[in-house]
DNA sequence: GCCGTTTTCGGCCCGACTGTTTTCAGTCG
């Protein structure tokens, strides 16, 4: 775990505790508030320990705040926490964790019952005795229950490729549905996060009691977990598509919650239930200073009269609400994309500046202009059947060709790679000439004779320098020894980098979510070298990888840096991801001439031979 | 605990659903 990663698990133990002892609770949101900014930071901010100035810029972070993080860099603890800790039986935490259970009712299961840790809350359930606290009936009971054995089950965050068809498949169903008017999916699935703790459908419909009947009964369904007029929840089962690391057979349990909303306020529902939360809480405080309220229900002026009652239950017109566009521009913004809306300065950058009165958007634009899934033009990252591919290169290349590529770069593994049939020196000379002579076959594309090139252990790379100056193109990527002290990969990463026949550091961290989390060297130093050598750092879209993921990607932008978005082709499939790896770059505010998979393929073919001189 | 083109003190986003309540607290997103 970095240690922006480990601060902010710390800041998140220091809210949860805060909670459970009933503190007020805007300190306890200060802390959980921290712990997504530090989280969201592109820097390491152990090296920020030195400057609480630089510290207490960032949004969110006061002097407070800046002092714990500084204990912690320097000392490796936080006082506070330890102190918090102590106060609290260790085994509460878990009982937090039960969905349904919140802090309220877990500090008084502990006082009033004694519960300590999960076995104390099973007892006082098996025995009954729950039943005789305040607020527990049967219905409550049978909720912990089932919330207590699907924590046990391992609720992991579902992974943006398991998701993302999931989703797509529910909203194509209920499209289908009488009286459904439009659908989509919302939340953290539509910021393109790496991975997503539930799927969040709209639909406007004129049949809301038969709408959320249906969706309770869709096939996958395995649990009901509320139903309602407008909003109904059920836990499904996600099934993976066998992919080639394998996933779990009868799938993993998601939660998905179903809104209904009135087509008329489809822009401000799916404002609100995109979030983040972070960025719906700017916008709101937005709104408010412009002496208006902004909610699911639209974009109101403030009746400011003290009466607590919903604006959309008085009857109050909303100034806008039908589309995204148009709350964004009564707010006198620029439309902002959902893989953004992160509270990272967006919402200030998309601020109307310059012209009068900034109208309707007329003003200069400020947010970068993210990279699309068109504007990718070549794969410089793809196996063939010489090494762990499924493809022959004219396969490969005639796949590339139809997806509408002006150039494919075959990279087989290299030779130390053995489980995934890596090269020898003898067998890539012959595959070099194997591959120029498939340019024959297929035409109208560009092929390229590359390496996926094993970065060693002590960052060395896998064939010699002779033999690499016969590539076009070499991805340098670590593979194995992926438990290195940080400062041993940062120096191995930076070794390969330097290296000058090396184009792309191929998946810089080898991470795979959920399974593994790879190398943690310092970012910094690999965006400075990887700028000064001229390498461009790869977006692996394959979505169990995501690496770089979206933090990395955004400080390797604001370091200056080159990207390559790129399938790592092995099934035809796969080419399929290149998606998932647009939307981490867009996270990242990846802008066109940054990727060097945007470029003409004269620019691009410059930009390799520059190497090859 | 953070923050300030209405405040250095006094605010801090907003609504829906559930269950056990006779009017609302707790949780969630």
């Amino acid at each position: 775990m970095s240690f922006n990663d480990r601060l902010a698990e710390r800041f998140e133990r220091i809210a949860k505790i805060l909670e459970l002892l009933g503190e007020d609770k805007f300190r306890v949101n200060a802390h959980a508030r921290a712990a997504r900014t530090v989280e969201g930071q592109a820097a390491d901010l152990s090296t920020l320990a030195g400057d609480k100035k630089a510290l207490t810029a960032i949004e969110g972070i006061g002097p407070k705040i800046a002092d714990k993080i500084i204990e912690f860099a320097t000392s490796g603890k936080i006082t506070e926490l330890e102190e918090l800790e102590a106060r609290v039986p260790p085994g509460l935490m878990r009982v937090m964790e039960i969905p349904g259970l919140g802090p309220k009712t877990v500090a008084m299961l502990w006082q009033q019952a004694r519960v300590e840790s999960l076995e104390d809350l099973k007892r006082i359930i098996d025995d009954g005795s729950i039943l005789t606290l305040p607020r527990m009936g049967e219905k409550s009971v049978e909720k912990i229950k089932k919330s207590m054995a699907f924590a046990a089950e391992g609720n992991k965050r579902l992974e943006l490729g398991v998701a993302m068809p999931l989703a797509e498949l529910i909203v194509y169903e209920v499209q289908k549905w009488p009286g459904v008017e439009r659908a989509a999916f919302a939340g953290s699935l539509r910021r393109g996060k790496d991975t997503i703790g539930d799927i969040d459908i709209l639909v406007a419909t004129s049949d809301m009691a038969g709408t959320g009947e249906r969706f309770t009964k869709l096939p996958g369904v395995v649990e009901v977990l509320s139903s309602g007029e407008g909003k109904s929840s059920v836990r499904m089962r996600a099934s993976a598509d066998l992919n080639r690391w394998g996933a779990d057979a009868d799938g993993q349990g998601v939660q998905v919650d179903l809104r209904v909303i009135p087509l008329d306020r489809w822009g401000a529902a799916m404002m609100y239930f995109t979030g983040s939360k972070e960025h719906n809480i700017r916008m709101r405080e937005r709104a408010l200073r412009r002496g208006q309220t902004l909610t699911e229900w639209g974009l109101f002026p403030n009746p400011d009269d003290g009466d607590p009652t919903p604006p959309h239950k008085r009857g109050i017109k909303p100034i806008a609400a039908a589309t995204e566009g148009e709350v964004f521009a009564a707010l006198e913004l620029e439309e902002i994309a959902p893989e953004i809306r992160e509270d990272r300065g967006e919402v200030d950058l998309a601020e109307h500046k310059g012209e009068k009165g900034g109208k309707g958007g007329d003003g200069p634009h400020r947010l970068p202009r993210l990279i699309e899934v068109k504007d990718i033009r070549s794969e410089l990252h793809a196996h063939t059947t010489a090494s762990d591919g499924k493809m022959s290169i004219v396969e490969l290349a005639g796949e590339a060709k139809r997806r509408g590529f002006h150039t494919i770069t075959v990279t087989d593994h290299s030779k130390s790679s053995a489980v995934a049939g890596g090269l020898s020196p003898e067998r890539l000379v012959e595959h070099i000439e194997a591959i120029h002579a498939a340019r024959k076959d297929v035409t109208g594309i560009t092929i390229l004779a590359g390496s996926e090139v094993d970065i060693l252990a002590d960052g060395s790379l896998d064939y010699e320098d002779a033999l690499l100056r016969r590539l076009d193109l070499v991805v340098a990527s670590p593979h194995a020894s992926l438990s290195q002290e940080p400062v041993v990969a940062t120096e191995r990463l930076v070794r390969a980098i330097s290296h000058p026949l090396v184009h792309i550091l191929g998946h810089p961290t080898g991470r795979l979510l959920n399974r593994r989390p790879g190398l943690e060297p310092d970012m910094r130093e690999i965006y400075a070298v990887a700028k000064a050598h001229d390498v461009a750092l790869e977006i692996n879209a394959h979505w169990m990888r995501l690496d770089l993921r979206d933090t990395h990607v955004k400080g390797a932008m604001e370091a200056g840096c080159l990207v390559s978005i790129d399938c790592d082709v092995h099934d035809p499939r796969d080419f399929d991801n290149l998606r998932y790896g647009v939307v981490t770059a867009r996270r990242g505010w990846v802008t066109p001439e940054r990727c060097v998979n945007t470029w003409d393929a004269a620019v691009l073919h410059e930009w390799l031979g520059k190497k090859r001189q």
